[in-house]
DNA sequence: AGACAAGCCTGTACGC
DNA sequence: TGCGTACAGGCTTGTC
């Protein structure tokens, strides 16, 4: 229990981050140590596409960082379950480079952007093949952010018909809503009174809306509170500092506490392969 | 010491 | 038969 992995919240804290930090900036050297930190293509590949191209926007779809390159080219970054994206600035590089420091890009102004990711699931590629709306084809599975595309009621409620499965399951799966994971999904279901094992196509019309607003609630509540840091300090943003949303985590990680709702004893259990936190008594 | 947690992919099994 | 869903395994390692 207790495992913070960078979701929506976090990947577009850190988004925000490298926006008005790296923008601008220009890339004057890349090295990747990591054996499994490109697969997509070479890391000589990756570094050569990176070296003398300036950040332009920075961008975000689900739990994917898109950092475009001034010649039109997008630097994707997914942090998986450990991966933090540092950036040092010039003059703080004394004490070496942190453990599990798997790519570092050199920038004009002697910084250095660092990747850095224990479990080695996290990936970086670089791809010209980018879509009509900005986003990577390689990306194309994704369904909607509902950041960024937004989520209205008619089209959750298309999604969810769609779908004959848990609601928790339907929440963690990337193709329908993109950018929540397990934490999310919990404090999603408790927002919305909805419990995690409710079969999406048992929602009625106000549940449907009572979800929508859920989604978007929590996930703009987490990004105000910069995410999620949990005991295991797996999350950090772009400077190293925590998190405060899990101060005001209504379920995750409180099983057998009493419900902040109604002072029932919150449930753990599992929904979709997936351990599940939720009020039997208020989340129907 | 070993189970567990996580996101995402792949392969396979199963039900309608 | 086919499609969509379910489930298990793989990848990894710090934590309990």
């Amino acid at each position: 229990m207790c495992h913070a992995v960078p979701e929506l919240p976090e990947v577009e804290t850190v988004r925000g981050d490298l926006e008005a930090r790296v923008v601008g900036r220009c890339v004057v050297r890349a090295s990747v140590t990591g054996a499994r930190t490109v697969r997509r293509q070479r890391p000589t590949e990756l570094c050569a596409a990176l070296e003398g191209r300036a950040f332009s926007a920075i961008r975000r779809k689900g739990k994917y960082l898109l950092a475009g390159l001034d010649d039109g080219a997008v630097l994707v970054v997914h942090l998986r379950m450990s991966g933090q994206l540092r950036l040092v600035p010039a003059g703080e590089h004394a004490g070496g480079t942190a453990p599990h420091t798997h790519a570092v890009l050199g920038l004009d102004d002697a910084s250095e952007l660092r990747f850095v990711d224990p479990r080695t699931f996290g990936e970086l590629f670089v791809t010209s093949e980018i879509g009509p709306d900005g986003v990577p084809t390689a990306l194309s599975g994704l369904g909607v952010d509902p950041i960024t595309d937004g989520l209205d009621a008619a089209r959750l409620a298309t999604l969810l018909r769609s779908r004959h499965t848990a609601l928790k399951a339907f929440l963690l799966d990337q193709r329908g809503v993109a950018g929540i994971g397990n934490i999310y999904a919990d404090e999603i279901c408790f927002a919305a009174r909805l419990r995690p094992d409710r079969r999406t196509e048992s929602l009625r019309p106000d549940e449907v809306s009572r979800l929508r607003d859920a989604v978007l609630d929590v996930l703009a509540a987490a990004v105000a509170h910069r995410g999620s840091t949990l005991r295991d300090e797996r999350y950090r943003d772009l400077g190293g500092a925590r998190g405060s949303y899990q101060d005001h985590h209504a379920v995750y990680g409180r099983a057998g506490e009493p419900c902040l709702r109604c002072a029932t004893v919150v449930v753990g259990s599992r929904v979709a392969g997936r351990s599940a936190h939720f009020c039997p008594s208020c989340q129907s």
